[in-house]
RNA sequence: GGUCCGUUCGUCUAGCCAGGUCAGGACGCCAGGUUUUCAUCCUGGUAACACGGGUUCAAAUCCCGUACGGACUACCA
């Protein structure tokens, strides 16, 4: 009974394309939420103006949309705790860093950026650590240091100031993650962290706290990277009198080889994207691959994604985003970082590659058979297909498995040539040329029945006639069952075919 | 440097919280099988508890330390 309804949030910065570590914490906020009949809230945090990129936002509502990932309340969406742009929210954050001033948890300070580079250079130089707190904001150009008049002066001639929270100089925070249980830290090595800055905006703290609290947001799942953040961020509850949310911080994703996180380059170096959709740097107009344009199905990616540090405790591999949302808690998300391994992503898409249905793999494949000029029957496509997809990661894959049902061979893979056009397969190949001339049913099966008791009855080699039968239909060593592909291709075709062969491949001399 | 977090096959991981199984699965790799071919597929194999102490009849599992790795340490998020 009176269980918090479950609320949580994924708050991107609209700084460029969205990291697919970015769309793994979402995705288990959004599992999360699910899971829990709760609530999954998008909300932008662009308070750095700075560091704001055009097209950025958008690119972040497609990704979400192409992977399936639905909100229930943010931006485009709307709902009752909006807006949920930050900058939107911008007049509402001042009150509230007034509010801890008033209560003396905070205080204004006038140091200005050169000012504080300085003296930080100068601890380095000493090889000390500079941290703006107890033991030296009363030397600091701020109003716990200053006379309250001189405060007031600085203020009434508007000089640029800051807000900063006063850190408490002994005091033991205690934590709870979610993830990692009990974590605590002495409050004495933490920094009094801006809240506000000159520009009139909040720093990502204050605004993270009073919009979480605001939004109602009963569950904060995030990456490793604020865990180190999370005392501030429970003073501030603290200071405000609010009820602190539950924290959960996520394991980052690594580089497949090598040390750190994954990154953008690790992506290029490699050949694999690390971002879920391509992106076209609007500053350089560099373009930067994604899993979309790659060919991932974006069921494939987010299963991909969710197992990458978390698993349901079974040996099941493959989930729907449904499926997911069913079995997802946060207890079995692993607490170490995941390598990042690009096979496996191969690996699944595969596995849904093989699962599609072969109409909808027909959609797909359409536009790529336009674009090469092969524009043919939908049914005859199909079939294709069905006899190709298992052999394909991808369905830019399927051309190369499948371009002899579309055109006789242009050319015939000269070491399967050598291997296989032997002395007598002339000959061979001229007479399987009647052989199948006199068929009148060409399926499959009657086909090879057909064949087979020539061979037998001829006593030639299976393994000879039937190489160089492949050979000259598919003009390599390569393909599905040989009888599947001739009856596809009709029996009008593979006469055709034949004769080309036989044209092309002539008459091998002892 | 400081603070915090982490460490099971090459990789993703189960097992750890409630000590007792040849440490299980998957990807990759290797071998065999299926196939007229290639791929898929099937079967098998390869391979790990970071290290050192302690507690215990018994430690991957609990405790301490060391090493290594990572994140953070901005008027960025």
């Amino acid at each position: 009974m009176n269980q918090k309804n479950i609320r949580v949030r994924f708050a991107p910065s609209p700084t460029g394309p969205l990291h697919i570590g970015g769309v793994r914490t979402a995705l288990y906020n959004y599992l999360f939420a699910k899971k829990n009949g709760g609530k999954f809230i998008l909300r932008i945090e662009d308070t750095d103006q700075t560091r704001f990129v055009p097209g950025a936002e958008d690119y972040i509502l497609e990704a979400f949309d192409w992977c399936g990932i639905e909100f229930d309340e943010g931006v485009s969406k709307g709902g009752p705790f909006g807006p949920y742009k930050q900058s939107e929210r911008k007049n509402l954050y001042k009150a509230y860093a007034d509010e801890l001033i008033a209560k003396g948890y905070a205080y204004y300070a006038f140091d200005t950026a050169e000012e504080l580079a300085h003296l930080r250079k100068q601890y380095e130089a000493e090889k000390k650590t500079f941290t703006y707190n107890a033991a030296v904001r009363q030397n600091l150009n701020n109003s716990l240091a200053l006379p309250a008049e001189k405060t007031q002066r600085l203020l009434d001639d508007k000089t640029p100031y800051v807000i900063r929270f006063k850190m408490p100089d002994d005091r033991m925070v205690r934590m709870n993650d979610l993830i990692r249980g009990a974590v605590e830290v002495n409050a004495d090595v933490l920094d009094d962290k801006i809240l506000f800055k000159s520009d009139g905006m909040p720093t990502y703290h204050l605004a993270n706290v009073v919009d979480d609290h605001l939004m109602e947001i009963s569950h904060v799942i995030r990456g490793e990277e604020w865990l180190p953040s999370m005392p501030l961020h429970i003073l501030l509850y603290e200071a405000f009198g609010w009820e602190a949310p539950e924290f959960a911080h996520l394991p980052l994703l690594l580089k497949p080889d090598g040390k750190g996180k994954l990154s953008k380059r690790d992506g290029d170096r490699l050949g694999f994207p690390v971002f879920p959709l391509q992106w076209r740097d609007p500053k350089t107009g560099e373009t930067t691959r994604g899993y979309r344009e790659d060919g991932y199905f974006p069921e494939a990616f987010i299963n991909m994604l969710a197992l990458l540090g978390w698993n349901p405790g079974d040996e099941r591999e493959i989930f729907s985003l449904d499926e997911l949302a069913e079995v997802f808690s946060i207890e079995r998300v692993g607490k170490s970082g995941s390598r990042f391994d690009p096979e496996k992503a191969r690996w699944f898409n595969h596995q849904y590659m093989m699962k599609m249905d072969d109409e909808d793999l027909a959609d797909l494949f359409l536009p790529v058979l336009v674009e090469k000029g092969y524009m043919t029957d939908r049914d005859f496509i199909v079939e294709v297909i069905g006899l190709v997809k298992d052999r394909a990661h991808f369905v830019h894959e399927l051309w190369e498995q499948s371009d002899f049902f579309f055109k006789a061979p242009d050319e015939f893979d000269p070491k399967a040539v050598k291997k296989r056009w032997k002395t007598n397969s002339y000959d061979q190949i001229n007479e399987l040329k009647e052989v199948l001339t006199a068929i009148d049913d060409f399926s499959s099966e009657n086909v090879e029945a057909v064949v087979k008791a020539w061979i037998e009855e001829k006593e030639y080699g299976l393994g000879a006639v039937l190489n160089a039968f492949r050979l000259v239909i598919v003009g390599a060593l390569k393909g599905p069952h040989l009888f599947d592909i001739v009856a596809l291709l009709g029996q009008e075709e593979t006469l055709r075919r034949l004769e080309i062969g036989l044209h092309e491949l002539g008459r091998k001399e002892s």
